[in-house]
RNA sequence: GCCUCCGUAGCUCAGGGGAUAGAGCGCCGGUUUCCGGUACCGAAGGUCGCAGGUUCGAAUCCUGCCGGGGGCACCA
């Protein structure tokens, strides 16, 4: 029995005595239940006598026990009691909850998923960077969590797309293409150009590859740079964030969007919903009729659309897709968007929930309790890519995951590079190579587990029922990871199975020893074993950390 | 000035109204003939920044204050 299903079966008891009348209860939508932490408080608890009673008239203890008297006779509820002010407290039969490995097992990499957001589309716009050099470390917490909520939100059953807007457009790419264009003639670089050894690089490669683009006259000489060089850095840039294993399903270029009608089309839209106006020679749009404080400008004096502009444009663009939520994740230094964009939502006749941003605090970087300064020169890590090769894929993802994103956050390199207990990513896969590990050594004795009977009611043992508890708690904490847009919510809580793992497994001896011969026992919790293992590995991979037989 | 985030154990941090506020690290002390000890068990350690309010119940929601981070372009 499951959490859900445990509040279908007490709602149905409330239906109930709702329909015969001797209590005027409002019977809610949904019935909560919570998992005690005081084990002694129960497998379950609800609150529900608590806050139907006031409305009712009625002592709240009074109606606990009317609740929980018909609760015990619903099936696989083996006891119930009335606690502290009107808590009631349910107890399983083991065979009830046991029988949850048996549908773990079965539900195999869909377990967790579940319907908490069905029916709605969204889009999760992140990182969004220039083409114009490798990504830096300030992306790399929007990719690590970015893709994280992606994929979790498609595990609540939201329709989603994860999106990249590229900004390539405007003066900084031009800055880009003058500085890789001198850097190939063996110039100067300019003074307001990029600066970084990437740039030599690029200009080498671009002159090996193309040497012809030498030949063409300055002016079309610096399209051709640009355009080479574009080319390359965004490819690099993908390429490191497939390594990092954050997946795109739209890359989305800010120039193919004003190439293209789309933002004459999401301005003629925000005209029509009569929000736009001119003042000064500038084309404004009204987002001061939405909590914004001041208004914006759209097309400059001299006829240069803004950045605004596009981003305007893009969030109408994404409307007109389809998409009913569009999350952007924005860096601490763009909290002033927050309003901003909420007014474009509304400008576009939306309400403002449909423009989400979720904004993330900055990272600081330590070494041995030492701070790390970003700084190239100093020869410290700067990119995406050098945190990778420094502590590798699956650290520095989950690392960055573990923490809401509004906290800031202080990484420890020589910690989370660490096998150790310092270091949760590593507790949680060694928690999952433990269990893959007595699965082989199952599979090597000839224990065919899976086609042997399943007696789930020998799961009694106190760290069996724990860890069963906590396994119903999976599909609960994804959907409350994709509401909240809280994926942080998924690590903590594999830590806690872990830790509910190795607990289990210090008093429960699963494979039988030497000689002794194969029992039902054996068995159960070899299923238990399977059910956590395709948990753990589930929780992983919504968080796109590799969850490893051997370590 | 306005906006925003944060303030919980020595440290890094969890705790979306519930019962005795938790974890890891650090410190002290334990556990192994055999499934991975990268594990497990125990102890010490707290006026949840302060003050009000809402509630049967507040670390959690509301208001004010204090302290700290960040932000307030016809830049991109």
């Amino acid at each position: 029995m499951t959490p859900d299903s445990m509040a279908a079966a007490i709602r149905e008891v409330l239906v109930a005595i709702a329909a015969e009348g001797a209590f005027a209860i409002a019977v809610p939508e949904s019935v909560h239940i919570e998992r005690p932490k005081n084990r002694e408080h129960g497998d379950y608890a609800t609150n529900i006598a608590l806050t139907l009673a006031k409305p009712a008239g009625v002592a709240p203890r009074d109606l606990a026990q009317v609740i929980a008297s018909r609760l015990d006779a619903v099936a696989g509820i083996s006891s119930t009691e009335i606690a502290g002010p009107g808590f009631i407290n349910i107890r399983l039969d083991s065979a009830t909850q046991g029988e949850l490995a048996r549908s773990i097992v079965t539900q195999g990499a869909s377990f967790g998923h579940n319907t908490a957001l069905a029916g709605q589309t969204i889009n999760v716009e992140f990182i969004s960077a220039n083409p114009t050099g490798p990504l830096h470390l300030g992306h790399t917490r929007w990719a690590a969590v970015g893709s994280a909520i992606a994929n979790v939100l498609a595990a609540a059953g939201a329709k989603t797309a994860s999106e990249f807007y590229i900004n390539d457009r405007g003066v900084q790419m031009d800055k880009f293409g003058a500085s890789v264009m001198a850097a190939a003639k063996g110039q100067r670089v300019p003074e307001d150009g990029y600066h970084g050894g990437y740039i030599i690089d690029l200009a080498a490669q671009i002159n090996a590859e193309e040497p012809e683009l030498l030949d063409l006259p300055e002016a079309e000489q610096l399209v051709g740079f640009r355009e080479a060089a574009y080319k390359r850095q965004l490819h690099q840039q993908q390429q490191v964030l497939s390594l990092f294993q954050t997946h795109f399903d739209v890359w989305s270029s800010e120039r193919a969007l004003h190439d293209s009608d789309a933002v004459e089309t999401g301005f003629a839209k925000l005209r029509a919903q009569g929000h736009v106006y001119v003042q000064d020679g500038a084309t404004w749009l009204r987002t001061s009729d939405f909590g914004d404080d001041k208004d914006r400008v759209l097309i400059k004096a001299d006829g240069e659309y803004t950045y605004f502009a596009s981003d305007t444009a893009y969030f109408v663009n994404k409307r007109d897709r389809g998409f009913d939520i569009c999350i952007y994740l924005l860096g601490a230094d763009h909290h002033g968007y927050v309003n901003r964009l909420r007014a474009v939502a509304q400008c576009n006749g939306d309400d403002k929930t449909a423009a989400e941003v979720l904004i993330g605090q900055l990272v600081k970087i330590t070494k041995g309790g030492q701070e790390v300064k970003l700084s190239k020169r100093a020869g410290n890590i700067v990119t995406l890519e050098d945190l990778v090769e420094e502590v590798g894929v699956d650290a520095a993802r989950y690392s960055l995951i573990r923490y809401p994103v509004d906290s800031p956050l202080t990484l420890d390199l020589e910690v989370i590079a660490q096998r150790t207990n310092d270091n949760p990513v590593y507790y949680v896969q060694y928690a999952h190579a433990r269990l893959a590990s007595v699965l082989r050594n199952a599979a090597d004795l000839n224990i065919d587990w899976l086609s042997a009977e399943f007696d789930p009611g020998l799961l009694s043992h106190e760290r069996e029922n724990e860890l069963l508890g906590s396994l119903g708690e999976f599909p609960r904490i994804v959907a409350s990871a994709a509401e909240l847009r809280e994926p942080h919510r998924i690590a903590r809580y594999l830590e806690v199975l872990g830790g509910q793992y190795h607990r289990f497994y210090d008093a429960c001896r699963v494979l039988p020893r030497g000689d002794e011969e194969l029992t039902s026992e054996h068995i159960a919790r070899l299923w238990l074993c399977a059910a956590a293992r395709q948990t753990l590995a589930n929780g992983l991979a919504l968080l796109g950390v590799s969850a490893p037989e051997r370590m």
